[in-house]
DNA sequence: CGTCGGTCGTAC
DNA sequence: GACGTACGACCGACGT
């Protein structure tokens, strides 16, 4: 070997940490994270290419106790855990180092760093130079005429003269620099307050760590206080933070010869792992699933034919489905076709009403129902597909109800990673999971004005649509179901409450609810004449007319014309007209900002919720059936749409008028039940607080309790400005919220917030313990999970850019408390549902609303309901602390509550 | 005339 | 900048 080609030191565990935090997500199809194995084995490549027929060693370390432990026990002491998805990762880069022929030195109680330092000073004695591929600044130290450093990540290189411009001191002080420092992640002890800057200006002034502490008494304030009572630990952090180079490191130099790549392990690697450019380099695609074979695709257009089909669905005891129907709502929309599959590979279309010039001839719907309503409500076929509540709300309307093992496949890819697919359609969960393109109704029926309706669709184009998409369902659950098995406690979030709350809420939005559209037009009259009466007093006010509703019109009338102060800024930049902007404005005495906030609540009130509930109501049934969507609320809440039946107002007395005409229709009464504060009980159990639940215990109100605590004083004499306080305190918690923002909420200065928020936690230190756990271990980790399991992954949570991050900070505190509410509700969803079909009364849930429950009960059985609506709901999990539900019984919503 | 981003406001 | 999760109305710019 040429003495002339540096010897190349690879430092691979500072890289295997830099490359898990500071790589995207990365994941193999089926989950399995590979950003650290790139990142790592990515570098390699590069060193291995720019230091071609370099001896080269990748040093790792093996993890027990060296002689730094024997030192000092506290050594490395606070390192966490490490996180399960890099952990995992490990071993794979390990392989893969060996099939490319690197040679791997890990040392039993020896730590990389020594190894490296130990093999430099080899390679400097037989006057050989040295590169280190680092990302650890310790290793500034053994830079000198032979040693240099290289960050392969960052592409920056320091010879003698770059440690001296990076750090501010030659490569012979970064001990003495390191040992004032301190290190929190080893756990060496440095002089508290000393960083970088004050470090280098010490040692410049006097020469080294020793002069430094001969000088001690020199040096003034708080900071030279510090160093005085730390000059006893200096000498040991400093032992601790020197590179050995005198370790046993089992080779020398001239056995770390590359050998030659093993193309084929290589090429088995990149393929199990994805790396799909670095498998092409070694002339070969990704063996699978590269040739998608042609689906067979058969237009079942016979009873005959169908009989056939559902024969072999029986035999397998699984049926991939889906139902397409004419465009509208599910109340109203009527169905066209069913496209079943039950191996991948083949799929068939019934076309059952396509209606143009020309058509084939079809089975009829009710041919159809008669030859598959046996199979479909067989529990013994188990029945897969993309989004199965709508298919079930189709097929229910005409007496079919689905039954058998519910693999839908919307619902698995939500439960498996709510966040990772850009949403959860067909289409983004094919691309996510199998790299597929599926095809869109879109792209086949044309969008906007010129869409045909799906009975328009020429049957053979549409039975190719339909029936991709079932292929496509069909092959998604073979890979989500693993994934699920696999993961956490996400098969049991699936299987125990998603799945069985799929037919519930189905049975929900078929049931719908009553609305009163007469006490709706009646309303939206009288908002109609309020808002003309503020319109006129607003345009007086402003000196012209102008459109109420319009952000900008409103800008400059209030800030260009009426010159009030701009007080806030939107995010784009603009001058803001919300409503605390207004609310301030109004205040100080403007008179327009508090006409056009009326004005707005009426506006609100009227566009949202009485013009626009009335035109909801089904012509057929008379009622309104939301949609509940399972599958977007990254925590694993519900979501209500067309209408949103969950924002209905409640704060004001205005407001609430629009619940009274949310009904009960004669002989029965609407029974609302809602669990009592249950986030703050939720944020009470993960955190054990002992106050906190002892707060809940005694049965006080928990803001006032919060108060009594906060401001130190007792229950009764706790103001209603200290309770308000308290409150926003409370809910602050549960956002994640900052001290800048609760002083915000609360009308007084940051410090003050940050006063209450100290104050808080000096009174329930383990809900602050909590926060800073549930933050480190969603750092670790990159996702949160609530009690029951569920996950929520937060890629951004170490994103460099600190606003990201935060923000995701954030998510993962508020994410284990409003993700465990929803668990909780859902559980007690099915179970109250359980109880309104097997007991003899007259119940029918009708809406969820986050941490309520709204019923439609006959009169003489509102009592029995009750009872057993509170108890299921309460014992829908069991906490260490109570759940408690409130009740009331009204013959409209408002007067429920 | 339709789409889409921005802003605002409602709920828990 | 700064409080988490949603849905939807309206405006106005922009493209067809």
């Amino acid at each position: 070997m040429a003495a002339d080609k540096p010897l190349l030191l690879v430092d691979g565990s500072s890289y295997l940490f830099r490359a898990f935090y500071a790589l995207p997500d990365l994941r193999t199809l089926d989950g399995f994270p590979t950003g650290a194995i790139r990142g790592v084995i990515g570098m390699l490549r590069k060193l291995a290419n720019d230091y071609e027929g370099s001896p080269v060693a990748v040093v790792f370390d093996v993890g027990g106790k060296t002689f730094r432990n024997e030192l000092y026990p506290e050594y490395k002491a606070n390192r966490p855990r490490m996180a399960d998805d890099l952990r995992v990762q490990i071993e794979p880069i390990f392989d893969i180092i060996e099939a490319m022929g690197m040679p791997l030195l890990r040392v039993p109680d020896v730590e990389a760093d020594d190894v490296i330092g130990t093999l430099a000073a080899e390679a400097t004695r037989t006057g050989r130079r040295t590169i280190i591929s680092t990302g650890d600044k310790d290793m500034a130290q053994l830079v000198s005429k032979h040693v240099t450093l290289v960050n392969t990540m960052s592409d920056v290189a320091l010879d003698r003269d770059g440690v001296v411009e990076q750090y501010g001191v030659p490569p012979e002080l970064i001990v003495d620099y390191l040992a004032l420092m301190g290190d929190s992640v080893d756990n060496i002890p440095g002089v508290p307050k000393v960083g970088p800057k004050t470090a280098a200006k010490w040692l410049g002034i006097y020469g080294s760590l020793e002069e430094v502490i001969t000088h001690s008494d020199e040096i003034k304030g708080k900071i030279g206080d510090n160093l005085r009572t730390s000059v006893a630990m200096l000498p040991m952090s400093r032992k601790l933070a020197t590179i050995r180079c005198d370790v046993d490191v089992g080779v020398g130099i001239a056995e770390l010869t590359p050998r030659p790549p093993d193309e084929d392990a290589l090429r088995e690697y990149y393929e199990r792992y994805e790396f799909k450019p670095w498998l092409e380099e070694l002339g070969g695609g990704m063996s699978e699933p590269a040739p998608i074979q042609p689906l067979k695709t058969v237009v079942v257009q016979s009873r005959t034919d169908l009989d056939e089909l559902l024969a072999q669905a029986r035999a397998a005891t699984k049926l991939t489905l889906a139902v397409e129907t004419t465009p509208g709502r599910f109340m109203d929309s009527e169905p066209v076709g069913v496209a079943l599959g039950v191996e991948s590979g083949e799929a068939a279309y019934a076309p059952v009403g396509h209606d143009y010039l020309g058509a084939p001839d079809q089975l009829g719907w009710s041919d159809f129902l008669d030859a598959a309503g046996p199979v479909l409500e067989d529990p013994a076929v188990a029945k897969t597909g993309q989004d199965l509540k709508h298919a079930n709300n189709i097929l229910a309307r005409f007496g079919v109800e689905l039954a058998g093992a519910a693999n839908d496949t919307m619902l698995e890819s939500y439960v498996l990673d709510s966040v990772g697919a850009r949403r959860h359609a067909l289409e983004d969960v094919a691309k996510k999971y199998l790299d597929r393109e599926a095809p869109t109704f879109e792209a086949m029926a044309g969008k906007g004005a010129k869409q045909r309706p799906m009975n328009q669709i020429d049957v053979q184009e549409a039975a190719d649509y339909a029936a991709t998409r079932v292929d496509l369902a069909t092959r998604l659950h073979e890979t989500l179901r693993p994934g699920l098995d696999s993961t956490g406690r996400l098969a049991e979030v699936y299987d125990e409450i998603d799945r069985p709350l799929l037919e519930v809420l189905s049975r929900m939005e078929r049931r719908g609810t009553l609305v009163d559209a007469g006490l709706l037009a009646e309303q939206s009259r009288e908002l109609a004449e309020g808002m003309e009466g503020l319109a006129q007093r607003a345009f007086d006010a402003a000196g012209e007319a102008f459109n109420l509703g319009s952000p900008k019109q409103l800008q400059e009338i209030l800030y260009d014309k009426l010159e009030m102060p701009a007080l806030r800024k939107t995010q784009k930049g603009q001058r803001s007209t919300a409503e605390p902007v207004l609310q301030e404005l109004a205040s100080r005495g403007y008179e327009l900002p508090s006409i056009i906030l009326e004005h707005r609540s009426l506006s609100k009130l009227k566009s949202t919720y009485t013009d626009s509930l009335p035109h909801e109501i089904n012509q057929r049934t008379g009622r309104i059936h939301t949609s509940y969507n399972q599958a977007v609320a990254a925590t694993g809440r519900l979501s209500s749409a067309d209408p949103n039946l969950q924002n209905i107002p409640i704060r004001t007395a205005e407001g609430r008028r629009i619940r009274q005409a949310f009904v009960a229709p004669p002989g029965k009464k609407l029974v609302a039940a809602d669990y009592s504060q249950i986030e703050l009980r939720i944020m009470a159990h993960l955190s054990g607080d002992a106050g906190l639940l002892g707060a809940f215990e005694s049965g006080d109100d928990i803001h006032r309790a919060t108060a009594a605590e906060v401001f130190g004083c007792a229950l009764d004499e706790v103001s209603d400005d200290q309770r308000r306080s308290a409150k926003a305190i409370n809910f602050g918690l549960i956002y994640g919220m900052s001290a800048f923002g609760l002083g915000q909420q609360l009308g007084v200065t940051r410090h003050v917030a940050e006063e209450y928020i100290a104050r808080y936690f000096q009174r329930y230190p383990q809900v602050h313990v909590f926060m800073e756990r549930t933050r480190a271990q969603a750092g670790d980790d990159g996702f949160v999970e609530t009690h029951f399991g569920r996950r929520l992954y937060l890629p951004e949570i170490n994103d460099r850019n600190r606003m990201r991050r935060q923000a995701a900070e954030r998510a993962a505190i508020n994410a284990p408390m409003q993700g465990t509410a929803a668990d909780i509700i859902k559980r007690a969803m099915i179970a109250v549902d359980a109880f309104c079909r097997d007991s003899d009364l007259d119940a029918a849930m009708i809406m969820q609303v986050h941490d309520e429950l709204v019923l439609e009960v006959a009169e003489g059985d509102v009592a029995g309901t009750v009872t057993e609506v509170t108890t299921r709901m309460r014992d829908a999990a069991d906490l260490s602390v109570e759940l408690v539900v409130d009740v009331g019984v009204g013959d409209n919503w408002d007067e429920a509550h």
